[in-house]
DNA sequence: TGACTCATGTCAGTATTCTGACATATCGTT
DNA sequence: AACGATATGTCAGAATACTGACATGAGTCA
């Protein structure tokens, strides 16, 4: 009908297909971790920690694309189940740093054997080479979006 | 250190990266949209409209990934706010259609173009081929992930 | 040293989305 | 026609993430 010449054909939109695909990891992602009573945030924190034990609240918040807000009472609760601990007397300056508890790295185990096989999933059907090209597109994706973000030519 | 051979190593993810490039994507359109007193998913429900009037509570939740729960406190909101109409009159069945009305109109083609700003800027520096490889693998996991969803092999 | 800026941890309140539940309408099968 | 399975709209409550705010510590510079 009306053609939309001014508007974004959402059949056609990278940006809405990143969304869609998004959105169908995420759903994997819960599915693979409700037995194992995880959020998918959850064990981006885990993860996180278990490759780089020590990160503080706020590197964990980036990690996991949340705010330091919200990853603060995602860790309170993860301190309470004995998953993570946070000892003061580790504390540098304002800085504490979290670790994984032996129970930690259990779960960490489990639940990172649960999301690899939603990746492997994902990406059954693709050629070494179309991985590693998509690697190149979302990074190409991800720096324009942050290099400029509101963008004008520097003065 | 502790090589973590059964892990998903972040760095080289492609899961990991997908959630990165979406949660900039989103906060690009977010602070895009904010000018406009509008959230990334009350922009999605506008521009679905625009595309397909008449679209349903639960088709419009589908096509923002959302529940229909979801949608409809959206739609409530912005029907109060005079963007969309739902008249009684048109239902079919449980099913009643929603439209734009002049004002939604006026909103979308404005949020129109401050999002397709956002997706230019994030397809800078992609050659055409490389959108149109880009949108062959997302589509690629997209249809992988919902393919088998649980995924034993077909009794 | 003091002033300034920035990053961090944390508390509180708000907003958004989700899960659970129910009534109702459609479709296919018997 | 009757039944069952599925889809829809909607209400209510719970979970999750966000914004705002404040105090504290680190770093820079005069």
């Amino acid at each position: 009908m009306s053609q939309d010449g001014d508007g974004i054909d959402l059949g056609t939109s990278l940006g809405y297909l990143l969304k869609e695909a998004s959105s169908a990891l995420r759903s994997a992602m819960e599915a693979a971790l409700r037995p194992l009573g995880l959020t998918v945030t959850q064990y981006s924190c885990l993860e996180l920690l278990a490759q780089r034990p020590g990160l503080s609240n706020s590197e964990l918040a980036r990690g996991a694309f949340v705010t330091r807000q919200s990853m603060n009472v995602l860790l309170q609760g993860l301190e309470r189940d004995g998953l993570v601990i946070r000892p003061e007397e580790d504390r540098v300056g304002k800085v504490l740093p979290t670790r994984l508890t032996p129970a930690g790295l259990r779960m960490r185990a489990k639940a990172s054997a649960a999301v690899r096989s939603v990746e492997v999933r994902m990406l059954g059907g693709l050629s070494e080479g179309e991985r590693r090209a998509g690697f190149a597109l979302l990074e190409s994706m991800i720096h324009s979006l942050r290099d400029d973000a509101t963008a004008q030519a520097p003065s």
